[in-house]
DNA sequence: ATTTGACTATTTCCGTTTTTCGGTCAAAGC
DNA sequence: GCTTTGACCGAAAAACGGAAATAGTCAAAT
């Protein structure tokens, strides 16, 4: 029943919003009555903001597969920006909580939101970690250059998802990730220092 | 009397919005009537964006003044972005025009913030070409690069801004302009790779 | 050419009324 | 005992109408 509950809640919350959405139709898509709703959440906002961790929990495991590839860390970087864009593009009810930063009817969604961001900075900072030690990034600050990456793409959540400009960015956004990855790329100079010393030694 | 009034205004715009400065306390304030901010502007709005795109005048002029100096391209970069966030974040008025994303309110003020944009952009592609003229920065393509430039700085201007986040992320955004220009500098392995060739001939 | 201030039109505000909707829970159903 | 219903309540939102405020106007004055 409390599944039944959650995708009648999704559909509608995904069309008309949260405020927009009643529920008294969520109950009568499943032919219940709107009772039932309160026997299994507390209120309405509980019900959203299940929804909610239900869509970012699949994200979250699309996500963490990346993790698992055999992919060097600079491409899983990449794959991670494009990738995280590309499935929370396809989220409507979390472009509504981006709301949250200018409407204090939102309130209720921030632990969700903040629960989200903490997944996401384990996933960075792991990625980095790898990258640093296997030796291809040059990272000084592992937490501080994830604060870049979340503060960047954070950013650009609005314009893209709110104002529906994703479509129109999409290659900029696949630069974008591109810059980010070489921005942290280790010089190979460093190598060449190495071989260069050694040839000036014989 | 021009000028006047628009002291007038900046001074009260900045410090209780458009909408709620009303233009009996704008021409008070210069001891005026009402009826003489009409003979100069036609309306509040253009009177709003007077003043806003003087204040952007202003802030044009401080950022070309970086293109004048003798530093390197990829200094200039950061340059650029480290302090065209910390003018507008001076700017108040500016802030409000972020507004116009969400209300529709401020249609008024596309025109000067595309002005701006379009400055920016000048600028910007000026720098570019010049660091790659130079053979500083390795740029394949300068308008795709200017994109993601303006489309990072765009947006985090809503945190930094509207959400008084200036002061907190400092640090963040100084790390981000140096993540960018890392990420068109010109690898060095170039030249290196120039010298190996010529240490393994003699 | 510039400014004023009375005036108009429009918008905003406010208090009241009506409607809607989130939430409750005793009773019914299984 | 668990689950569901549907009548009900109170709070919130929406609608309404009138008052107040404000943007804009313009003939007259300077």
């Amino acid at each position: 029943m409390k599944d039944l509950i959650v995708e009648s809640a999704k559909k509608y919350f995904s069309r008309f919003g949260f405020h927009k959405t009643t529920m008294e139709e969520i109950a009568k898509n499943i032919h219940k009555s709107k009772g039932v709703l309160y026997y299994y959440f507390k209120n309405k906002e509980e019900l959203f903001n299940e929804v909610l961790k239900q869509e970012l929990s699949c994200i979250k495991t699309e996500l963490s597969k990346i993790m698992m590839s055999k992919n060097d860390s600079l491409v899983m970087l990449k794959e991670y920006i494009l990738i995280r864009l590309k499935l929370l593009y396809k989220t409507v009810n979390y472009h509504e909580t981006l709301k949250a930063d200018f409407f204090e009817k939102y309130y209720f969604v921030k632990d969700v939101r903040d629960d989200f961001t903490k997944f996401e900075r384990i996933q960075l900072t792991t990625m980095l970690k790898k990258g640093k030690d296997e030796g291809y990034l040059n990272v000084i600050d592992i937490d501080s250059t994830v604060d870049v990456i979340l503060m960047v793409v954070s950013g650009i959540e609005i314009p893209l998802f709110l104002q529906n400009k994703y479509d129109e960015y999409e290659d900029t956004i696949e630069e974008l990730s591109e810059m980010i990855a070489n921005s942290l790329r280790m010089q190979k100079n460093k190598l060449f220092q190495v071989l260069l010393t050694q040839k000036h030694k014989q």
